[in-house]
RNA sequence: CGGGGUGUAGCGCAGUUGGUAGCGCACGUGAUUUGGGAUCAUGGGGCCGGGGGUUCGAGUCCCUUCACCCCGACCA
């Protein structure tokens, strides 16, 4: 990696979306894939991804929803079954005509999202109450044919997990997705060191076909809003349509009421625009693929390499996920390498290190240099790694409040949106007033919302129903 | 689909009035190096996006076509 490349980074305020793109190529956490639009995860990016699922996966267990697999082709019948949501999707569904040398008499959509097939089949598999809930997720890839992509962000292919749940009562249906809202936004915080805002998103926003969908967005570096994970309150809609229907205590049939959840590998983008740095990514230990490398100093002198591979085995065997880099790189080389990964902390250990008994320290997250006890390396690494996970969540923290510009002066709100910050505000909720609001600023505005009742509109001046988050959105 | 741009080595680029292909990085080999992206020597690598034309001769001029990128309309 040349020096004019650290040298570009560092132009990180003054064009962030082409810094993000230069650091995700450069960091080798991916490729572009051949066919447009499509990405190739590399090991470093799906390290990244992996820390999610196991997270993920143990919240999901706690929560009784089980991992399986539904697949990637649907009936093209399918997709119409819910009228909203096929006018949602169609526009970017990629579809199957021709298999096996002929046309398919019936095409095949590759999955947007896989709402009808699991609704097809739950229908199958729900009979009676004793049946409910019934809660499953899948992990896998989904296509959705954008016009504009960019690595993580906005793939044509991406990687997620979708959870879908069904539910005898509304109540219940609601309470998943606040409670997997509530997960997602945890996971954010506790691995990630992500702050996200937390809403329902408006009638023009909500999902195709969904009663309502709340979601979460995180703020960048560069104060835009990336919508970072969504949950779904299907209602009876997706029931009806597929006909999931079960028979209640009292022996009646109803409609089951029906949530969808997911996040997606556009968390791994997130997590690069909210840490990311003039040197590279900057990863929070919980998920940081690497969280220490040893870079040995003077390797060709005696005892050095032997010294860190003995570290290295320490560590390793107390859980650290710890890489030693004996290649023939130069130091420096090294140094810039893991600074531009991410990596949270590097431990040089050289001739003076060895003979003081300790190994130096150098934090990614302040760059400042501590000496680490040989004899209790293990305990002394891991506080340090805890306190730069607290530190930089405390960070993040500090962005994401210091973007929100609360008024109720409609100028007021453009202006402070244009320079970056995101706008608090009140919104009567209807979905003209919305539209007029984004035309006039035409900036894209992303809008998470809870009810509140006791202010006045910032643009039409009708009485509030909504707080209101107002920002430019990737 | 509108508006703008770019196609030359793996990547980033230069290439003048047309004269037969060059630079930096990366890569191979050898040596010296190693506490912030090393140095020297040496080597390999090209359908100049494709097709057609003008010309003794085209990376360069003309026509045509394809691809990609940026900005708008759509989105996890």
């Amino acid at each position: 990696m040349s020096r004019q490349f650290v040298n570009e980074l560092a132009d990180i305020d003054t064009d962030f979306a082409q810094w993000y793109t230069d650091v995700i190529l450069k960091t080798d956490m991916v490729d572009y894939g051949p066919v447009k639009g499509t990405m190739v995860i590399k090991p470093y990016g799906y390290a990244i991804w992996e820390n999610i699922q196991n997270y993920l996966n143990k919240e999901f267990k706690k929560l009784g929803v089980q991992n399986a697999y539904f697949p990637l082709l649907i009936p093209e019948s399918y997709l119409k079954k819910e009228a909203e949501h096929v006018e949602g999707f169609a526009p970017e569904v990629a579809v199957v005509t021709y298999a096996g040398g002929e046309e398919l008499n019936e095409k095949l959509i590759i999955r947007p999202t896989s709402e009808t097939i699991i609704c097809a089949m739950y229908s199958k598999w729900i009979k009676s109450y004793r049946d409910l809930p019934m809660a499953m997720n899948q992990w896998c890839n989904v296509m959705r044919w954008e016009k504009t992509t960019r690595p993580f962000l906005r793939t044509s292919e991406f990687l997620w997990q979708e959870g879908h749940t069904v539910q005898a009562s509304k109540e219940d249906a609601e309470r998943d997705t606040r409670v997997m809202l509530k997960v997602y936004s945890d996971c954010l915080r506790n691995l990630m060191a992500i702050p996200t805002l937390t809403g329902r998103k408006t009638e023009k926003e909500k999902f195709a076909g969904a009663v309502a969908t709340y979601g979460m967005e995180a703020i960048m570096k560069d104060g835009k809003c990336l919508q970072a994970g969504t949950t779904h309150d299907l209602g009876q809609n997706f029931a009806k349509a597929s006909n999931i229907r079960f028979l209640n205590k009292d022996g009646e049939l109803e409609y089951g009421y029906s949530t969808s959840w997911g996040v997606s590998t556009r968390l791994i983008g997130a997590l690069v625009m909210v840490h990311g740095d003039e040197r590279g990514l900057r990863m929070p230990p919980n998920i940081a693929p690497i969280q220490t490398v040893i870079v040995p100093i003077a390797n060709h002198k005696a005892g050095v390499n032997e010294k860190c591979k003995e570290i290295f085995d320490t560590l390793e065997a107390c859980g650290v996920r710890v890489k030693l880099d004996d290649s023939d790189n130069t130091p420096g080389w090294k140094f810039n390498e893991y600074e531009m990964k991410g990596v949270p902390v590097r431990l040089e250990i050289g001739p003076r290190d060895i003979e003081n008994n300790v190994a130096t320290a150098v934090r990614r997250d302040t760059h400042e240099k501590v000496q680490l006890n040989l004899d209790n390396i293990a305990t002394e690494l891991n506080s340090l790694l805890a306190e730069i996970q607290s530190n930089m969540l405390a960070q993040a923290e500090r962005n994401l409040n210091d973007a929100i510009v609360e008024t109720n002066d409609f100028d007021t709100m453009v202006e402070s949106i244009n320079a970056g910050k995101v706008a608090l505000a009140y919104h009567c909720g209807d979905s003209e007033c919305e539209d007029e609001i984004k035309q006039k600023t035409t900036i894209k505005t992303r809008v998470i919302q809870e009810y509140d009742t006791k202010h006045k509109c910032i643009y039409c001046g009708k009485p509030s129903r909504y707080k209101v988050y107002f920002g430019k959105q990737y």
